[in-house]
DNA sequence: CTATTGACGGCGC
DNA sequence: CGCGCCGCCAATA
């Protein structure tokens, strides 16, 4: 407990993901200190489905739904981006750059 | 207990 | 420029 994985930080880091907003697995990872361990931070988004996680605000380092399959539905995560004024076009961010939050520089 | 997989990313050839 | 391999932590078989 005292002891938090890079798995729980995970959860912390999702759950500070402000609206309108998305990441990526690396830049989570980065933040963690652990670049190299993104496929970790796809893996606590699994879990994360009994957690408060925003995991639909979560892509790849190019802005691609590459979790959605995992949601739902298919498109579910589609639609929640977009319903936060995201725009999405064939499972990819448009202006992901633009949308992008990195945590270890905006925190 | 050991091996493989898993929502990725970076570096090598 | 294109394809592939390795690395990280945790969970599952």
């Amino acid at each position: 407990m005292e002891e938090p994985s890079f798995f729980d930080k995970v959860y912390e880091v999702a759950k500070m993901i402000p609206y309108g907003r998305v990441t990526s697995y690396g830049a989570i990872a980065k933040y963690l200190g652990a670049a190299r361990s993104a496929r970790m931070v796809g893996w606590a988004m699994n879990n994360s489905h009994n957690k408060d996680v925003p995991a639909h605000r979560v892509v790849n380092r190019v802005g691609v739904l590459t979790g959605k399959h995992h949601f739902d539905g298919t498109n579910l995560m589609q639609q929640l981006l977009e319903n936060e004024g995201v725009q999405v076009k064939d499972n990819q961010i448009i202006d992901f750059q633009k949308y992008f939050w990195d945590p270890a520089k905006e925190l």
